[in-house]
DNA sequence: GATGAATGAGTGTTCATTCAT
DNA sequence: GATGAATGAACACTCATTCAT
């Protein structure tokens, strides 16, 4: 029995663990070359299974890129559920939320990438799922409950929304990462390092407690 | 006289005009496909000249991505040299600056895009640009003057850099445009409409001046 | 069914045929036109498949050229290989083995082209060939059994190396094949007919048996 | 005054430098790459002169190509009119012969290249050219004397024409530059260093001379 | 379900040559 | 005569996708 043929045989029966394979793949060589970047060839070739297997279960390449996306989200949107913040006071849980989103984009640069990817195509892939519009209202429900309580006990001021403040999270959030390579040719790498990381985030906290505060 | 002549007497002898109008339209497709997705053919279909003339000029579709990146940021940061800040107080300096940021970033997407696109591509295309690297410190230059006036007259707190400043505004302005596609297909379109763009611009300041203030 | 169909089916899922089928062609379009002159497109089109196909096996016209050059040296010295010299008086061998080599290169015109047009390009790709080399000592082994033979009985002098008489038989019978276009344009074309061919090809012969021997 | 002006003056009203300059550079040229691998542009810019002045005094590739050949036939042909024999023996006329053409061509390797690659060519553009054909009568006459002259004192063998001497000459100096590259690849350099090179020519007097004596 | 072979439309690039000044 | 700019046809090569077994 050859290598190939072993390799064929592990994977027989398990459609599941084929189209995850793949779609692992095509996740990070979406995020590492863009839509047209990518090569299909490419995909098939890091993949368990087979370019056959590819247009079988995605159809084609935009279908492939479409569920790598939504895949990404999910992923992403499952990590965040596991932050709990009921306990927390307003201000503490609000901090904790920013640390956390500020480490989750940090962690996560191939998701931040493929965004980044999907806002070059105008969102015109996201616009044809409706899987992933489902799984973003829950970072607004925790802020909107946040804010509320921070409300009522006084602590926060009126005249923001738990979207603006959603959408100020992530702009800090989500800039730390998709601009690394320019920024840092630019201006030098010393935000890129553990200490300027570890001040940024610092900073990114202060300004939206600052903001939210009285 | 057909069409094709008339449109290349118009052109003839005019290298830089030639040039000009190469780049303008480079800079858009670019913008509009990515790199890889740009097609030369259809940039040349809208250049005044053909196709050929782009590869006199620019070598091939790496030197022309490299030079519209360069001609965009040149563009850009010509518009921020406009920007007379030293007869204002060192708050209503920071002020100006932040609003000037949000509002130049939001009237350049293409610029932003290119940008975004850079970063997709690992910012390979601006490192061997020796061109884009001296057009940036102004930007940190301002930032620089005004925050040691704000020091010194007591209205700013220590322990920011201009560097760290001009992060977070970048991160902010930025931001607003790029993930424009996503965010809103995500969260509805209300912080793009005339009023919520008009909220988050005011809200990004107050961030920004809270965040530097005492 | 089209023309272009049968033609196709003809030839599916054979891939060493449809291998066979490209180099043969492209032996003689190398042959005729040397590397840059000859076009993938009129390859393509002598081919009983598609240009696409010979990028999927041959990668590119570099390496098309090489396999090409690879396969004729394997074919002509599959053609030496046949000679058979033992049973034959040291003298008789090494007439046999001229006569033999002048004839195989005059029936080899291709080959000969090719070589010459590897030559022209400093025998860069041939560098780059491990194929080729071990092919080519079957000649030199001939020569040296034949010339330790002929030494031993006393017919050969010595103070000749078996690589050089390869070099000296190989001179006369490539020159022939060579340069026949232009000296035959300017020297008249008497010793390319028949009987000229026989009077060079005696000569040939006589003058490295004069040599040779004692 | 800039530099482009001095090298525009100081060609000025001469006609015929500006001719030859032209044709040594595309004679190395052509050499170097072939008539399909050498570029007119890369020709140009190793001009003294401008691409126009190519066309104006060659009219195109092919007229360039033709001309720098028949430079080369006039150059190697003017060096060997300086030969003189008369006052020598046969057999040492004969050995000066082959010694000088076995050097010739040994030290005019762009010269081979030429004649190899107008091979290559099937001889066509050396067919419109009136000029090369009489240029190598003179090659043949000295040999005709030399064998007259020796047939006559009775020390070389009837039965052969200069033009058939002519040719093994040719054939063993030529192959020795034209198969260089092939050569050593398969076989090694040991013919081509000096020693080597100092054993073959030797030997190819010796086989000449072994040859056309009786 | 699995694999290498096959396809055609397109995609970036190059070339000899000519034009305008 | 001299020069940089311009041209279009051709050229090598690539890609997502489908077929045969």
């Amino acid at each position: 029995m050859t290598v190939q043929n072993k390799k064929r045989q592990s994977w027989k029966q398990d459609p599941e663990a084929v189209r995850s394979d793949i779609l692992k793949v095509a996740m990070a060589e979406f995020a590492a070359n863009g839509l047209s970047g990518a090569r299909m060839d490419e995909i098939a070739s890091k993949t368990k299974t087979s370019k056959r297997m590819i247009y079988y279960y995605f159809g084609d390449k935009s279908g492939l890129y479409r569920q790598a996306l939504e895949e990404a989200y999910r992923e992403v949107r499952a990590g965040e559920e596991k932050l709990e913040l009921q306990d927390l006071s307003p201000v503490e849980a609000l901090r904790n939320l920013v640390e956390f989103t500020f480490d989750h984009h940090s962690r996560n640069p191939n998701f931040i990438r493929l965004i980044m990817i999907e806002n070059i195509h105008h969102g015109e892939y996201l616009e044809y799922s409706e899987v992933i519009r489902n799984l973003n209202v829950s970072a607004i429900d925790k802020l909107e409950m946040i804010y509320r309580r921070g409300l009522e006990a006084g602590v926060f001021r009126e005249g923001i929304t738990p979207l603006q403040l959603h959408w100020q999270i992530s702009a800090l959030s989500f800039f730390n990462v998709s601009n690394r390579a320019t920024f840092s040719l630019i201006f030098g790498d010393s935000l890129l390092k553990p200490e300027g990381q570890k001040a940024l985030r610092q900073q990114v906290v202060d300004m939206v407690l600052r903001f939210a505060t009285r």
